[in-house]
DNA sequence: TCGAAAGACTTTTTT
DNA sequence: AGTCTTTCGA
């Protein structure tokens, strides 16, 4: 217990040690938030007597909840951290709802719709045959906003008003609604949503998570939206066991919903609010935390903090310039490959950041050529592979036989003879009926729309599906869900609609990585107590991918990551590509006018270096096939010009650029001076 | 109903 | 440039 407290500094014991009522920590970019976060754990378990199923942690990836939980478990004696949840805001939100599925109007494995099926299905409902894809889109959008916002339909339509474009989206959102209930689904924001909904409408239930959850700790909290922080304000209720982490510079998703005003919100909303900020930064070298510093000095601020170090100042930023974004890629490579044998560093040490996936292509080619290990993140979820969503599919129609989606996407998969025309068919029926695609195909009725042979073939699948279902409940599940896979012949499917062989044999791991997965997730559990149900609702809010990353991480490997994936990680050798307007800032929120959180983007990046930092950017990028002329980022003009090297010689800037940059320069040296 | 081939569209970030 | 979609012919 003592080398606990004595290996913190005496803010981060403050924070630690602070029980009495709720606390904010603001916790500047590499001030050691999670190991306050952990500490706290172990310090409330061993030292205030809470016991650890008291104690939730909520994070909001799969990833950083399990590094904390692998974290408080070194920190705890054996067995200690028994009862203890670390979870993501999602899957806290789907225990809530399994624990009271019939108050939440949901039934036995319900179904997790991914944006892919909410997308699909709000497409299904949008009147009129031609669907322009940015109205979907913006419509989608619409409705995860006001889940986001906890703003129901009706309010929604109220809102609306006169809003023409508006009414037609809350009236869709009342429509998705109600056929994502009678699928028996929900989606990602519903997770959230519905459990504030129950907890309002039935305290009882409230009183019972309230007593389940004594002391709640939330980390990265300038990313929660309104219906999160609601939750989080039904669960504490009147009790005073709340400590949150976060830093409103490092609020990156504001797009999806954050509301990083929360933060400011709390002072509010807890009047006994104590506020503790972390201002020493363990990780950066001082040039780099200066050079972020005078960065991000650029926005506006609630909170003010200062970030120091007391480890050296270390080497300049370098910059590195480059014609073309081919060469851009070349130069970077090349310098991380006389860098690694200059250094005898590890491959692993080094990251390259960028603002959108696309652009990680050109540096895997690069990094390819030269024979350099790397690993790519982001990009595709596991989840996103056609033969991934397949077999959950099934596995999803065996759980619940009301997902019409699932059903669509695997009652031809492989061939039945069921094809587009004949599903339209029962789809007709059963709209008519109103019942589901799976029930409809038992009905009398079906045979006046269908021929003999298409009924024949209905009936034979469907019968083997409620055979299936019948089984898992008597056999082992995951053991029926493999038999069923090789009954399908899905690998041979694979094969044949695979474009190489190669690509055909990726795909089946794939297919086994997921099964044993199931294995592995049914044996994890202690009394083999798991429902295939509650293996595939758990299975659609975690990326399997995630847990791939723990091989991924030890082997030695250049990491190619997006801006956003990389907060909480940090790497000694940092790179960030395409330091150029309209891609970071990018062009979109030139358009909107919203400089601020791309600044934090670029803020989050260099933070993530320990040694040294290097920028780049093209002269000419390649858009769409065409070549396109670019301008280096306002972001490297707001940077201290001392704390830069350039390592090519500085482009020629037109006249009007050179006054510009001037300007800049200027203009900062006289807010520094105040 | 299916496969090949032309054509359209893409690039913001993700639980 | 690469990927996904639509179209046309069998």
């Amino acid at each position: 217990m003592k080398a606990l407290l004595n290996n913190l500094n005496s803010r981060q014991r403050d924070a630690v040690k602070h029980i009495g009522s709720p606390l904010l920590v603001l916790a500047g970019a590499g001030s050691g938030k999670t190991r306050v976060i952990t500490c706290k754990i172990a310090y409330l378990i061993q030292k205030c007597g809470i016991k650890p199923q008291h104690i939730t942690a909520v994070t909001f990836t799969n990833k950083a909840a399990k590094e904390m939980k692998n974290r408080v478990q070194k920190l705890l004696g054996q067995g200690e951290n028994r009862g203890l949840r670390v979870s993501t805001f999602h899957s806290l939100g789907m225990d809530i709802l399994r624990s009271e599925l019939t108050r939440a109007n949901l039934k036995t494995g319900f179904s997790i719709f991914d944006q892919h099926d909410s997308k699909a299905l709000i497409k299904e409902l949008m009147p009129g045959k031609m669907i322009d894809e940015d109205e979907l889109n913006r419509i989608v959008q619409a409705i995860s906003r006001w889940k986001n916002n906890f703003c129901l339909p009706e309010e929604a339509l109220l809102q609306a008003g006169n809003d023409e474009q508006e009414h037609i989206a809350a009236k869709l959102y009342a429509l998705y609604n109600t056929h994502l209930r009678a699928y028996n689904a929900v989606d990602f924001d519903d997770l959230i949503m519905l459990p504030v909904m129950l907890f309002k409408d039935h305290p009882a239930v409230q009183a019972v998570w309230q007593q389940r959850i004594r002391y709640l700790l939330v980390d990265e909290y300038q990313d929660t939206n309104s219906t999160q922080y609601q939750l989080v304000k039904l669960l504490i209720g009147v009790r005073q066991g709340l400590t949150v982490v976060g830093d409103d510079d490092q609020s990156i998703y504001c797009w999806r919903g954050a509301q990083p005003e929360n933060l400011a919100l709390l002072k509010e909303d807890f009047p006994q609010l104590t506020v503790i900020k972390l201002e020493q930064n363990y990780r950066s070298s001082g040039c780099i935390l200066k050079a972020a510093n005078t960065l991000i000095a650029n926005n506006s601020h609630v909170f003010k903090k200062t970030l120091w170090s007391q480890l050296g100042y270390g080497d300049l930023i370098k910059v590195i310039s480059a014609p073309s974004d081919e060469q851009e890629a070349e130069r970077i490579v090349s310098s991380i490959v006389h860098h690694q044998f200059r250094y005898r560093c590890k491959y692993g040490e080094y990251a390259i950041l960028y603002r959108g996936n696309h652009q990680a292509r050109i540096f895997e080619k690069k990094l390819r050529e030269q024979q350099i290990p790397y690993y790519l993140s982001g990009g595709m979820s596991f989840f996103s592979y056609t033969e991934v969503k397949d077999i959950l599919a099934y596995l999803r129609l065996l759980v619940n036989q009301e997902d019409d989606n699932a059903f669509i996407r695997i009652v031809n998969v492989p061939r039945r003879e069921l094809g587009a025309a004949t599903i339209e068919k029962l789809a007709r029926y059963a709209k008519q009926r109103h019942i589901s695609l799976f029930a409809a195909s038992f009905e009398l009725g079906v045979e006046q729309v269908l021929n003999t042979r298409q009924v024949t073939s209905l009936r034979q699948f469907t019968d083997w599906i409620i055979r299936l279902t019948d089984e898992i409940q008597r056999r082992d599940c995951v053991e029926v869900v493999k038999e069923m896979v090789d009954v399908i012949g899905y690998a041979a499917w694979l094969q044949e609609n695979s474009k190489s062989d190669y690509a055909a044999q990726k795909r089946v791991e794939n297919v086994q990585d997921l099964l044993s997965w199931l294995e592995r997730m049914q044996k994890a559990e202690e009394n083999n107590t798991l429902s295939l149900a509650d293996m595939v609702s758990k299975m659609l809010i975690m990326d399997i991918i995630e847990r791939n990353n723990e091989e991924q991480n030890s082997a030695d490997q250049v990491v190619l990551m997006t801006l956003h994936a990389v907060k909480g990680l940090e790497f000694p050798h940092v790179y960030m590509i395409g330091m150029e307007e309209e891609l970071l800032p990018h062009r979109n929120s030139i358009e909107e006018e919203n400089i601020e959180e791309e600044r934090r983007l670029c803020y989050v990046g260099m933070t993530r270096a320990q040694k040294t930092l290097t920028l780049s950017y093209a002269s000419k990028r390649r858009r769409y096939g065409e070549h396109i002329e670019t301008a280096p980022s306002r972001f490297l003009s707001e940077l201290p010009a001392e704390n830069l090297e350039w390592i090519n010689k500085k482009p020629q800037l037109k006249e009007e650029e050179r006054i510009e940059f001037g300007r800049a320069h200027l203009d900062k040296l006289r807010t520094l001076l105040q």
